[in-house]
DNA sequence: CGCAAACTTGATGTTGCTCAAGCTAGGTGG
DNA sequence: CCACCTAGCTTGAGCAACATCAAGTTTGCG
């Protein structure tokens, strides 16, 4: 494995720069494509399971990955969707607590645990950046647990929409790329793909969104879309 | 304020404590009582809302929080109860994501933001143990999201009162204090306050669990309460 | 002892789930 | 190149779990 065996001066600035891919406006994969530890995954296919060993490290040069926790009985929530910059197997016991699978076809780039641990050990400021990196995904889970908790179907569809939006582009277009299923959207908002796709319907005929293909939409009203999300009871209609 | 003022020597010593108060069995308090910059609230008081700006850190010393998350029309999910030895306020963005509240009266060591940022960067190891420390709260928080988006109101009931009872004791009596209200366990469960009544009501006509004093309960057959948390539907009567 | 807050219990209502059918699109083989 | 076939999506009808509304009851504090 290449990571390991590098030096370790080119190891940290890696590492330095791969942390820093979590400030926004980065550009995905530009520090790692010359890294060769490269691996890629099909769609549907698993990058770890509950319950494996945690001796890998990956960030995600390309593609959308979802993180799946899953009941006895096959029920499934999916606690997040990453893409481009997004770090994962970073779990201090020492067992996954969920499993990874590629959403669309995946590039990422592994990095052999120990390896990663001793860098986090050596590299002045490194443990500080992963910090607040967990942090941040720390907020945005207890933000998720208001809305599986509290939020209505239409509050929770509104929401997602607007978070896959954000993370896309930031900027004017307003177009969104859906690249996960129904089911795997209904599993990560606490719903069946039936509500989704009624909700979906719902906005669409009230002119919040357009849907043109399944896993193309458009925002055409951000505002009230927003309002919405937040959850103002008073326009929920 | 005390913390900040204090050599660093002795600073780091406390620190170093403090974050390993996480580990299991620590003796909530011991090494904390000995700085000054104590704080108490009683219950219900705020200790900082949602928005606030982050200027200080808390570890408890005693007694329990909620972190608490509403939505403009006052639907409110809690993210978590948090006890002696818990670590709190520690947000990179600048503003806390959720408001915290005393459930019992708790006592707290305040440290100022300044001074606990620098001990991160100055200390070794500090920020690998906050590290460590976060990567657990967000592995819980994606066990809630689980429970929240895929569990029924008895699996729901039964993962609580199991949660509870884990973090009480561990060995053998099973009592368990239950120090929030029937609207807290509601809310962080992401139900109504007469579905939790109604559930406990009826773990305890099955024979599972005794209830005494609302805020006393007894796990009477542990095993099938946990069969039911974990949600083999095949248990669910 | 009295009072307010918290809890329990019951009757009814509604959101979102289940079950069921049809539709659409993309990929494959003739 | 087209037709089939399958996975995924949409739509509809009925249902169940949990919410809401409404009393009562208990508890614990002043």
């Amino acid at each position: 494995m290449r990571a390991q065996a590098v030096s370790n001066t080119t190891v940290k600035t890696d590492f330095a720069g791969f942390a820093l891919s979590y400030s926004p406006g980065h550009q995905p994969g530009s520090y790692l494509t010359a890294i060769s530890s490269l691996q890629r995954k099909a769609p549907g296919e698993t990058l770890f399971a509950e319950g494996d060993e945690t001796n890998s490290v990956y960030e995600i040069v390309r593609g959308t990955l979802r993180l799946v926790k899953l009941l006895p009985d096959g029920r499934r929530q999916i606690t997040g969707f990453l893409s481009a910059g997004r770090l994962l197997g970073l779990a201090p016991e020492g067992a996954h607590v969920y499993t990874a699978e590629a959403v669309t076809e995946v590039t990422l780039c592994r990095y052999g645990r120990a390896a990663f641990e001793r860098l986090i050990d050596e590299v002045p400021g490194f443990a500080r950046r992963l910090l607040d990196v967990t942090s941040h995904e720390l907020r945005v889970a207890q933000d998720q647990m208001l809305l599986l908790g509290r939020k209505t179907a239409t509050e929770k569809v509104a929401s997602f929409l607007l978070l896959i939006a954000e993370q896309q582009d930031g900027d004017g277009t307003l177009e969104v790329d859906l690249p996960m299923t129904r089911s795997d959207i209904a599993d990560y908002l606490g719903l069946t793909i039936e509500t989704v796709s009624r909700t979906l319907t719902k906005l669409k005929q009230d002119g919040l969104i357009a849907l043109q293909e399944p896993h193309r939409i458009k925002i055409r009203n951000r505002d009230q879309l927003e309002e919405l999300a937040a959850g103002e009871s008073g326009t929920n209609i």
